[in-house]
This record gives structure tokens, C-alpha cells and sequence, in this order.
DNA sequence: CTACACTTGTGACACGTATCACTGACACGT
DNA sequence: ACGTGTCAGTGATACGTGTCACAAGTGTAG
């Protein structure tokens, strides 16, 4: 592909290559004549001129990208549409500013292969979703002020958005207390991991103890994501003593796993056992039956991330952090009308 | 972030730039000595230094980018679930090489912002995703032989990736028809567009043929991606005179759909009404009952697709066509046990 | 006629890296 | 003493752009 530089297009214009920079670039406190600069505009097209991006990321100090890093480590990637989803908000807004996306996903043993983005200047902000960050990366992207926006944790010096997780939850539960049930189990999203407070987890036990409800610890299973996961985990609900009469489950894909057990062991949805999940992806609600769930307003989330990280970008402003509503979304698996 | 350059290191470490470059590059022709060597190499680490991507892309012509483009007017994208196995199989070839990814979707209306990418190079290859191109975006690619994989369209002149649409087609309506099924309907995965012939509708057909099956232009409705297309179209047969016993889905998303459909109208599956998708997504077998569907290899596909792509920049070899198996996953949807 | 402002444009430098062509220095065989 | 060869390292240039400081030309008031 040959190249067409901006001297290419100031000799065909018979300008400076200066005049073209301000012409191209619209440069304020330039004054340019009409008649040259319709000269130049006139050149640039005929050549085809696009300047070269490497050029100015050199010289403006500034690349025009965003990089989007997830963990590797989800066990099955192609489970993860809140990844699509707030891919989807977050293009909307930067394809607006010109700004490029640039995915990374993370293991969780070298965590530094996204530093290098920022280090060798190749992306201006970052968009972390659910990776954890050790101190020494936290500090160092704190200490050098860089534009960076979390999802799912939370840093009080690191912009951040998330929804209303706990409080989501709670409904949910209550939702379920509020049908009768008395004898409610909970699937979780993820593992457990130390500094991690699970939120939606927090919200069922809350939910119990407000309504005066008891909690049972045998109850609580971890799930990991997976639809997998979550089959494994309602049959090892199905070997307790006391069987529950309504589950919870801290996210739809391993809803429908625990769905698929209980429909194995010839139960009846909502009758034998209630469901609700969590996130309302877009297969929820056809799920049989349709999944009463929590929704999650991933796409906006994508929208207020990018928002955020291009107001910082431009205008400079401080660590944000916002927290979106979440709704119960009441369908079949919960109550049959 | 102070920016440290390799003048820095070459002053700390008392030699010259030149030296700083050879050493870091292990320039295979360049004589230093093991002392200098260490030298410079403790100089780098102390000051943590990282090259200038900007000022190393200039050079050396070369951006180390990817661009990953997918239609923006995909309804749902949050269904897309190829795309994120797609971008799992892509990922892992290229961190090996030190390749970034870069995300475009792209309108209908506008398709020339991805080819800004390449005209101000900040990728050195196109990955492009049912990505249809007009002949002059082809051409120009084509002209410039710019290395490019494409998934669902071929091209001669431009590498492809795709799975035996038409085979596993046949194969899935085969299967029905193996189980007694005479009257099949079929509900397409996507629109019809005129360029574009759909192997999956076209093996639904072929396969009738082959076997004797009488075909009925009726039975055969157009989805669009999502599970509620699936939902409105299935909704269409049921408005047929004479009621098919069983469905080729083109899609497992969209399938989805359809089995609700037929459920909210209170046929048992697969007693009254036998389904088979395809793609077998995750959430595949955890549907009611377990969705009989043929297997694309996705991850596969993007893992393929990567690795020709490196070939061709890294060798310069032409274009490669490679079409991968797809498998009859048969499950509770078509066939009781 | 000089001083001044305004318009229209340009020369030169900076951004940070990779690499070609070259310089000294030293060793060796004749 | 001389040519040849190797070793260790350097100076200079190129990559393509943005922009500061300055220049040449023109009108205008003192």
C-alpha cells in the first residue's frame, strides 16, 4: 500500500506542509485564505491522503485508545454476554470521540501484560472489568493519575460503575419471602475470594434477616459462572436433608443450569421449586420457565464507563464513581400466574 | 507519568543510544560486549524503561495491531455469542506474538471507518466477521494486498475461515428425517440479502431432496439472530394449514425462541414437535429439554483464523481457504431416549 | 516617511525509535 | 611496515506529524 504523506499533499497543493497540518486539522489561530484551503482540501482528496497514525500518537502524545482488559481466567468466555454488552455501550460512546477499543484479557498469574499497554503508550485509558487489582498495580496506575474506569470492584482513587448489587438482590429474596416461601437456597455467581465481598450473597442474607426468615449455611452453594456450575450446584442442594422450596441464584447462565437439574429430578417450576436469577440476559426470559431475574442495565453500564473515561480524558475531572439501578424483573420460574 | 526514554538509559548506563537499541533488540549482528550488555540491561530495569509504541510503529512501519470487525446492526449483539468465542480463539494466538486486538463494528450505512484503521496503519491485518464487502472496499483491499481473514463471506483473493454449513445442515435435517419426521420446517438463522447464499437453508433443502422429502415453501421462515425472531417465526408456522412435525432451526439462539413458542402452545418436544439448532452454544444443552443442535467449532475457528493471519504477515503466503467440521450433537429436542 | 497591526504563510524543531555506515583499536600473518 | 579481519561501539539519518516563532506583504493612522 503506497503511502501518502502531507508533504505528497502540500506539493500538489503548492503549499507548506504546515498550511496543511492547519488546514486538516482545523487549527483555531490559523489564518488561511478560502481559496488555499479549498486548494489543499481539494489535494488531500485526490490523493487520498489519511495521516499516519503512529505520527501523531508520537507527536500528540496521545494514541486514541482505550484498552478493555477482562479476566482470562472465566471459565467459559463465551458465557460471558456482559462482556458483549458493555462492549456494546462502550463502543456507542467512543466511536463518538474517535477513540479505538483495545481488548486484553488477563491471567490471573502474569497480571502486568496490560501495564504494558499504558507503558508503551499505546492506549490513554483503561476499562478493567471484574479483574482484581494487587496493591502494586492499584498504586501505580494511582500514583501516575491514568484515566482508568472498574467494573465490579472498587477503588476509592479509580473511577468506577456498577448497579445496585445488594440491593437487587435483597428484592429478589424478598420477592420470593413475599410468595411464601420460607425455605430459600442460594446458588452463588463466583467463587469466593478473599477480598471479595459478594454483594448479590450479602443481599439474600439481609433479605432473610430483615423479613425474619432463617438463614441456613448448608443453603449456599458456590457457583462459577457456568451453566456447569450451576447444574452441579442444585444437585448438591438436592442431597440435603430439608430440600428448599425456592433458589436463588446470583446470575442467569447458572440459573439455567440449576433449572435443567431440577426439571431432571421431575420437578415443577415454579410449583415443587421457585427461581429467581440475576442480570436478565436476553435468553432469560426464555427460559422454561421464563426466568424471573434481576435486571442488570449492562449496555448503559458500557454508556456511563465510556462517558466517564472521556470526561476524564478531557476535561480532567476526578475518580467517579456511580452505581445504576437494578429491577426485578418478575416472570414465570418465580410465579405462575 | 514521567516518560522515560532509551537517551535515559543510554546516559545511565554511559554508552551510546545506538548500543541501548542493539541491546535491547538483540540485533543479531551487533557486537557488544557481556559487560556493556548487563550494564544497559540493569540501566532499563532500574529506570523501568519501555519503548515509545508510537515512535517504534513509525519506524519500523508496523503496528503489532489486529482489527476485529462485526456488523454494529446485528440486533441483539449481546447474543452474539460467536463473536466472544471467536475473540477467544483470535486472543490466544495472537498475545503469543505480541499482537494487539482492535474492535470496529461497522454499520450498514457507513462501512469505511475500519478502513481508516489501515490507511492511517494502525493495524497490520483485518479479521472481519460476516462482514460483507462491497467491491470496491474488496478491491482495495485486494489491490493492496492487505492481509485479511474473513468468517461467513469468502472471497478468492482474501484468506477465509468457515465451518461445513451446508454438510451439518444436511446432516441435522438428515437426522430428522432418519427419525421418520416427512414434514420439516425450517427457520433461517439471518435475513435473506441478496449475495448471500445461505448453505444452512440450502443443506435444510438439499437434504429433502436427497432423501425424497417432499419440500413446502411454507414451512421455511425467515429469524434474525434472536431468540424473540425465533418466538415471532415459529408463531408464523403455527398458522399453517398442516402443522410441521419438527424444525431445523438455523441458529441454537433463535431456536430458543421457537421451543418457547411451541411450549406457550402446549406441544410436548420432541413428542409433538421435534427441534434441531445449530452452533451448539453453551446454554445448548440446558435448554428444555436439551437442545439437539450441530457443533461449531468457534474457538476453532478464531484459533485458525489467527494463526493464517500470522502466517501471512509473517511469511507472506497467499491466500488460504479452510473450512472446519461441524458435528451432529444429538440431544432430548429431536429424539427422547 | 515611519510605526504599527493584521493577514497569510513558512522554516525549523521536537516527538522516540531502529539501523546503516562508519571509526578506532587491536591482533595476525607476511 | 603493511594489508586484512574482527571486535566494540557511535553518529547521523529517517519515519510523518504538530506547532512555535518568525517573515513577507498589505493597508492605515500618526
Amino acid at each position: 500500500m503506497r503511502k501518502v504523506t502531507s508533504s505528497d499533499v502540500a506539493a500538489r497543493a503548492g503549499v507548506s506542509r504546515t498550511t496543511v497540518s492547519y488546514v486538516l486539522n482545523r487549527t483555531p489561530h490559523a489564518n488561511i485564505s478560502e481559496e488555499t484551503r479549498q486548494r489543499v482540501l481539494a489535494a488531500a482528496a485526490e490523493l487520498d491522503y489519511t495521516p499516519n497514525a503512529a505520527a501523531q500518537m508520537l507527536v500528540n502524545q496521545r494514541s486514541n485508545g482505550v484498552g478493555l482488559v477482562y479476566p482470562r481466567s472465566h471459565p467459559h468466555l463465551s458465557t460471558h454476554i456482559f462482556l458483549l454488552s458493555a462492549i456494546e455501550g462502550l463502543k456507542s460512546v467512543f466511536s463518538r470521540y474517535g477513540m479505538h477499543l483495545l481488548l486484553d484479557a488477563v491471567d490471573n498469574s502474569s497480571e502486568d501484560a496490560y501495564i504494558d499497554l499504558l507503558t508503551t503508550r499505546r492506549i490513554d485509558g483503561l476499562i478493567l472489568i471484574d479483574v482484581p487489582l494487587n496493591a502494586f498495580v492499584s498504586q501505580r496506575l494511582i500514583r501516575n493519575n491514568f484515566p482508568v474506569v472498574t467494573f465490579g470492584y472498587q477503588y476509592p482513587e479509580l473511577s468506577s460503575i456498577d448497579a445496585e448489587n445488594w440491593l437487587g438482590a435483597k428484592k429478589a429474596v424478598e420477592h420470593l419471602i413475599g410468595l411464601g416461601h420460607r425455605q430459600i437456597a442460594c446458588i452463588t455467581n463466583s467463587p469466593h475470594f478473599p477480598g471479595d465481598p459478594n454483594l448479590r450473597l450479602q443481599g439474600y442474607y439481609d433479605a432473610l434477616q430483615a423479613q425474619g426468615v432463617p438463614a441456613n449455611p448448608d443453603w449456599v452453594v458456590e457457583g462459577c459462572y457456568t451453566p456447569e456450575s450451576g447444574y452441579a450446584a442444585m444437585n448438591l442442594l438436592f442431597e440435603q436433608a430439608v430440600l428448599p422450596t425456592a433458589v436463588f441464584v446470583g446470575s442467569d447462565v447458572v440459573a439455567f443450569g440449576a433449572m435443567t437439574a431440577a426439571h431432571e429430578r421431575g420437578l415443577s417450576i415454579p410449583g415443587d421449586l421457585a427461581f429467581v436469577g440475576f442480570d436478565d440476559v436476553p435468553l432469560a426470559r426464555y427460559a422454561v420457565p421464563p426466568l424471573t431475574t434481576v435486571r442488570m442495565p449492562a449496555v448503559e453500564m458500557g454508556v456511563r464507563a465510556g462517558m466517564l473515561l472521556m470526561e476524564r480524558l478531557l476535561d480532567g475531572t476526578g475518580p467517579t464513581h456511580i452505581t445504576l439501578h437494578t429491577e426485578l424483573v418478575v416472570r414465570g420460574s418465580s410465579f405462575a400466574s
